[in-house]
DNA sequence: GTAAACATGTAACAGGTTACATGATTGT
DNA sequence: ACAATCATGTAACCTGTTACATGTTTAC
């Protein structure tokens, strides 16, 4: 139940609405933590229930704008500091990898020549969005940097990986 | 839905039961795409019914075997080449960090170096692993193996980039 | 005036997890 | 005889996706 701990994230920082929370999603969580805005105003709407977060103000057309409660804030620190990351990774690229012996080599050869393909893009991207930001030294920006870092790093691995995979394949 | 792709491509291998696919998703492909047994029964079912497998042979305890069709094999090759891989990588881990800023920096040195071991850890069973499997030269284990040595490749770069980030957090 | 952006909510469905329920066969 | 393993099936529940439905405010 992880959507819930990123919108309670996401509330540390200043009050907000579901409209500017799911505006958050779309952009700096898009690759960690994607949700719909179905799922956002259901979800708040149940943390105010549980007095998590309250609807601090109300403003024009019907905006509600949201709070964290105390309540809220040891539930976010209980869930960095006593829960265990566990959550199962699926791979349905890596699934794929498994069964590629269904097909012919040079089919095979093409998939994972692609799939270095799209991660050496998905590397140019994060580089990009790296360059543009303008870091400071607050909290947001350190860990944000730690995490675009680790996107870094994850697209070369895949790309290093896809490369010489295919060579096997050959 | 990949489950249903994750049953052909077992299949594709030799014909099997609910019960023998399970065991084989308990094992090689825990880490890939992990299934329960109430999902396995409910997807073979429907996969028969479908037509893209078939109840091939019954045997004692009610078990039935089952094997893939041609119908199936096509479905097979159309999802590994015509269908991109694009599903949404959720990471609980990478959340975390986004908000390790509500912690305390101690807190959150301990944190990536936690995650700095179990990346250690999943590293060394996999290298057991590597040792252990007698590799041949069929399709199963060079794909396997391409597929062992990816999961390698991204324990060894966590641990890395979890030590570079509690580095930076000290 | 009208399009874009702001703003929320709900219904239907698909996929996944946990728990319950049942029974047959094999090995000791 | 008893436990472990083999073997299947279903129900309740949670999470997530897609689509529908509605209305307001701002900017041009």
């Amino acid at each position: 139940m992880s959507l819930r701990h990123a919108l309670l994230g996401l509330l540390t920082e200043r009050p907000a609405s579901g409209y500017d929370l799911l505006k958050r999603f779309e952009t700096s969580l898009a690759n960690v933590w994607p949700a719909t805005q179905s799922q956002i105003y259901t979800e708040l709407t149940k943390l105010a229930g549980t007095g998590l977060i309250t609807v601090a103000a109300e403003g024009p057309r019907g905006r509600k704008e949201y709070a964290l409660t105390d309540d809220g804030l040891a539930e976010l620190r209980h869930w960095l500091t006593e829960t265990k990351p566990q959550r199962n990774t699926r791979s349905d690229v890596l699934l794929r990898v498994f069964f590629l012996g269904v097909l012919k080599p040079e089919e095979a050869h093409e998939y994972l020549a692609e799939l270095a393909g799209l991660s050496e893009q998905g590397y140019e991207e994060l580089h990009q969005l790296a360059e543009a930001v303008d870091w400071d030294d607050d909290d947001l920006s350190v860990y944000g940097r730690i995490a675009l870092e680790y996107g870094l790093r994850f697209h070369a691995m895949r790309r290093d990986w896809a490369k010489w995979a295919a060579e096997q394949v050959g």
